[in-house]
DNA sequence: ATTAAATGTGTAATCGGTTACATGGTGTGA
DNA sequence: TCACACCATGTAACCGATTACACATTTAAT
């Protein structure tokens, strides 16, 4: 890899040039300017990161936390993220912290090692503070943590809505899946659910379940149809969840949405695919990643008067888990 | 943050010596030692990542490089290999392409501009060779190029043996799904089935597709239906594309697996939670990132005498969108 | 014509580590 | 007692960039 040096040596002029020419910084003399960019093509010259991220105190990186990219959500978020970031000449790191949240730590010191420009997180437990005494400015994502820049959706209106679609098309016997406890976005929805159900005074029932994973959810299935065999309508944590229940409904041999109407959380690709075609409250996974980095950006320009605290809204996308409203209405 | 001077100023002793401490290299007095780690840890200090790489030329990171992290078998992948090299203590850096091709040369240069240890990439296209002059290490997964080391399934048993499971299971009329025309593992399927059916000597017509995204997936499953409603049988080049396959057959009232069968390819997480559960030919996508990583490791460490190129099995895995084979046997 | 401001370029310090080399003390065998 | 290996530690060069500062040369203004 050629440096600098030879660059500066191929041009016939000093190392401070060179590095005028690349950062575009300070004068330099249009007839060396070419010569420069001469010498570095016939080098094939790329500037090393590393060198330069050591003097500056900064790269060019951005770091991703994950809670698991298994789950179909997360890649959504960060490929908003990526679409974003890469026309500023950011690089995406991702790290996955498959909910093993000591995991958590660990990157984000490496991330520091790495001097990154900023993190994105969609990883915070509640009650946790790491964040706070970073040197990078950080965002939460799809979290919220305090008054700490953050990019979520109201999980109370969507539980609220989730729970009232359901009502609205008939459901009387209603279980609700209630998310990981630790996840404040899990409760959210739970409650805004309860507190709709309370109010139009329809009976429920809860599953506890403590993760989003693929391989969990259905023990989460099975549970709920021992428990409940006459439920008449499911609110499920997320998609995963959703895909396993109405699996485990189908393979029951129950009819959706004749018997059973069944509302997922997140839309993520696959729902769409599931058959019949999912019901559900949309998060949009996709620009909340592009918010949450345009955030960021503005945050390590240090711009000011912008909004730090970015509501994304949810919305009931209509399938076939669920019953048309006038069939019932 | 505190640097190693701080350090060596707070044990009393010289960077050099802090820098033994740290690498456990040459000689230290215990005394001292114990002075240098207490003046660590109270001071929390954490070497600076990057000017260690500076220094090295290399880093503890490890690049890979995915065509799309929306398909879920790359997320598998990812998480095999981020499981391996954390036990030796270095870091993924994951470079989406989401399959626009020039992103994968610039993230190579990311990667090269950073000083990764080592590379794995998903996404060679077949015939480029911007591989050949990195001073990285490289390991192809899922994709083979030249004598690169690769770890990768036997895409043309893979292929053959889907052919054959349907075939034994009675179907007549069979459609293909042709992957990718670029994709070598796409195209070794494809080949491997169709020499199946032709020494069958069965039927079949071919759709060609031209990526493995979800949006994609249900432009294909309509052309199929429309072009072949009689088909009795259905390759598909991946799991997505099977699931688009399925709900839009479903969509048009046909009984699975009775009039017709279809057989995905990877075995993604979610196959297993539709409904039918697909029957698929299974890539063990974890075990396979796992192995890649340690081989990635073995060439960084520049071990000897080990195999180079890896080549993992396929599995059939029987759910329900094929039929028992002793009904037709 | 005189001087200040603007332009163009190079030297060297710096970022925070690692390590080659120098130096000095201690232990051991001849 | 001498020589030499071993131990312990420090000084300074180095990795490849950026940039403060110095200096020289133009250009513009008075």
């Amino acid at each position: 890899m050629a440096t600098i040096k030879d660059v500066a040596k191929q041009a016939g002029v000093s190392v401070a040039t060179v590095s005028r020419v690349l950062n575009d910084n300070g004068y330099v003399h249009e007839d060396t300017r070419k010569l420069v960019i001469e010498a570095i093509q016939q080098l094939s010259y790329k500037p090393n990161e590393v060198a330069r991220s050591l003097f500056k105190k900064k790269s060019r990186l951005i770091g991703l936390l994950l809670p698991d990219i298994r789950n179909p959500f997360f890649p959504e978020l960060a490929r908003g993220i990526e679409d974003e970031i890469q026309e500023q000449g950011y690089q995406l790191i991702i790290g996955n912290i498959d909910e093993k949240y000591p995991k958590e730590m660990d990157y984000i010191q490496t991330f520091e090692q790495n001097n990154v420009t900023g993190i994105i997180t969609a990883t915070n437990l509640t009650g946790r503070s790491h964040y706070d005494d970073l040197s990078s400015p950080v965002v939460f994502l799809d979290r919220t943590f305090n008054d700490h820049p953050s990019v979520f959706v109201d999980g109370i209106e969507g539980g609220r809505m989730a729970a009232s679609e359901l009502v609205k098309r008939g459901s009387k016997r209603i279980t609700i899946l209630k998310g990981p406890a630790q996840l404040q976005t899990a409760q959210d929805r739970f409650n805004g659910a309860i507190a709709e159900l309370r109010s139009a005074n329809v009976d429920f029932s809860v599953i506890e379940t403590s993760s989003f994973s693929f391989s969990d959810a259905e023990i989460w299935a099975e549970e709920l149809f021992e428990k409940y065999p006459d439920t008449d309508g499911i609110l499920a944590s997320n998609d995963v969840v959703a895909a396993a229940v109405m699996h485990e409904a189908l393979r029951l041999g129950k009819a959706i949405p004749e018997d059973l109407q069944l509302i997922g959380f997140d839309d993520i690709p696959l729902s769409r695919l599931l058959f019949p075609p999912l019901s559900t409250i949309r998060q949009p996974a996709y620009d909340m990643g592009k918010e949450a980095a345009k955030l960021l950006i503005r945050l390590i320009n240090k711009e000011t008067h912008f909004e730090k605290n970015i509501q994304m809204p949810v919305m009931f996308i209509e399938r076939q888990t669920t019953r048309k409203v006038e069939e019932n209405g």
